[in-house]
DNA sequence: GATGAATGAGAGTTCATTCAT
DNA sequence: TATGAATGAACTCTCATTCAT
């Protein structure tokens, strides 16, 4: 939730801080309540935990949808500087099992949020990144296939669904299995590779 | 609010009928309706789409959260079956991969029911047959291991995992590809497996 | 208020009864409160004041504004009887001035809840008699000026501008001074009448 | 809120000149934004119309009410200046006739923020010069019917009726038929004028 | 003095649930 | 018993007004 709008800009007014601060304590609060309550908190339950008038809240975000927007544009954000990271830094083969690391455990850090993320309504928002994402994981998964760490026929579709699971499990089962998802994404990642004499074995 | 409903005690009066039909009706009503509009239809909708008065509604299901815990029931019932139909007749091995493809077949058929369906909210939900499930997986699950089809270090918790996981892709994603999930499934399965000489290949 | 709706046909379910009162008392109470308080009283007030919950408003009134058409098309009806009274029945060159007396005396038993009929937003309205309206008061007119009681230049515009000048005086004058607006519209109709040599007497 | 305004002292500080300019401003965006949308509009769009902050708005106006208000007396004031114009100047007949038709124009010329002006409630508001009105209308009366031009029997509550049907003709025709308020002040004046033999015609 | 962010009571509306018929 | 009208707390959102900057 820190690097996340209006940078600096040189002459900052000294108002701007105040609305600033309290667009992050809104952001702050919303989390913490859809992680606790489910997404049905109500917004002037929000606008009281974040110690701000309903007024407030709407005067940073015109609509409920809108805050629950931003909330998901912070993760997805977020997952999207870890996915670029992974592809500029890693060796190929690694980058897309490493990315698919880090989402989890953004996603991890972030649950209770995420119920829509990457929801087939999703990925087509207005003004979001989705299409570069998928631009990214597509060159990831060419790469991670190119040096035979991945299957032949595995698609970007089927990365997608790696990582709804993967929100999926952490979401339900976070709080009190805090390590089940790295589990369920090893044995995903496991699913991925080739598996050279696997039936031979059975 | 005594006597519920079902126990047919002998003589089943006429009117008995009528209101088991409405209960057919309704929960079909709501399979629909959950399905085309997601979880936040209203109980007036389904009532009028069953062709009854809210009150009826109300008659059969003490609350909205008793109804939809019923849709539960009836998906999770099919599902059990399907469990011991596969523990029974299947030969060992086969059984878990069988029971995790039926299932994922009957939840298909119910998407946008299944939101809270194995959540850490339900297993130990009022009335349901979770510990059975839990039970049955389990010996399946060490069958499976035994005929050296699964990992040794996979958990039930695992296997639950990649229900979860199942479930939460046929929501998504079965509208717009209808087989995502099955693609997904496969690559679960191929994770569970032991996989002879994988890491040789990397 | 009365010959408003439901024309109860033959077999009437007692049920029925019930909702109609309510409804009854619904725009009795809008009545009452708009020209008490005028136009921005709340919905909760009148459903407060009709005995009701803002729920059973909204059963009978799907949005106030509604509530609002339900009032106008009321007071509007039963200007369209009187109207159609007045043209069956009395002889030609009496009838639009009657007619324009009557509709004046019905606003009067009606005053707060007039803001906007025969407003320039209104005559077209989705589902209004509006249009009838125009017709009868066309025929009306130019009976009127065939038997010589009206000027010659007048148009139905002009008789529509009499009307909505009368609502106006009702409006804004008749807690206080009951009787003018009936001096206005006398007036008025002084105003439409051939005045012979009215000139020469200046 | 002790010296508000207007008031010039002696030594006019430049300061002072900005608070009359953003006043003006605010009337005129006022005005226009009235006129545009209605009554509804709400004070911060006055304020970001006339270029200024809401706060700006209160430092001059303490109330929504007090800045309607001052709408109404700028109308109001250029009203009774044309009314003493009329007083002082025409010919004693022609000046109650004209100051109607004068009247009317300048309504015309600010068509959306009559609504209340000469309402019931407005006559007693405080500091406002409807005495002085009243006054000089009952003058120009006088010397009218004294000249034969007006009917004996009118009195000045109905020449206030007839500016209200005029304020309220054009606010609700002017911007589709722009010059029907004006064949309906014809329309008055003729009823106001002594019908000689008028009924002889009929 | 001007700004515009914050306020918060209250608006219109919904919906799970109850109850008179 | 089934009905559907009634309920009313709770919801999202607005806007006249205040106040820190």
């Amino acid at each position: 939730m820190s690097s996340e709008q209006a940078r600096p800009e040189d002459g900052e007014r000294p108002l701007r801080r105040d609305a600033a601060e309290n667009r992050e304590r809104l952001l702050r609060a919303a989390f913490d309540l859809f992680a606790e309550q489910g997404p049905e908190v109500g917004v002037n339950d929000i606008a009281r935990r974040a110690g701000v008038g309903p007024g407030t809240l709407y005067r940073r975000f015109p609509t409920k949808e809108a805050l629950i927007d931003a909330l998901y544009d912070i993760v997805f954000d977020e997952i999207l500087d870890t996915v670029h990271q992974a592809l500029d830094s890693e060796e190929p083969g690694e980058a897309l099992e490493l990315c698919l690391r880090r989402s989890g455990e953004i996603m991890a850090s972030h649950r209770g949020c995420l119920a829509r993320l990457w929801t087939a309504a999703r990925p087509d928002g207005a003004g979001d990144r989705a299409p570069e994402w998928w631009a990214v994981m597509d060159r990831m998964l060419e790469r991670a296939q190119s040096a035979g760490r991945v299957r032949q026929d595995v698609t970007v579709q089927d990365v997608r669904a790696c990582l709804i699971s993967v929100r999926c499990i952490v979401e339900e089962t976070v709080a009190d299995s805090p390590d089940l998802w790295r589990r369920h994404l090893d044995l995903l990642l496991a699913g991925l590779r080739p598996a050279a004499v696997t039936q031979a074995v059975g």
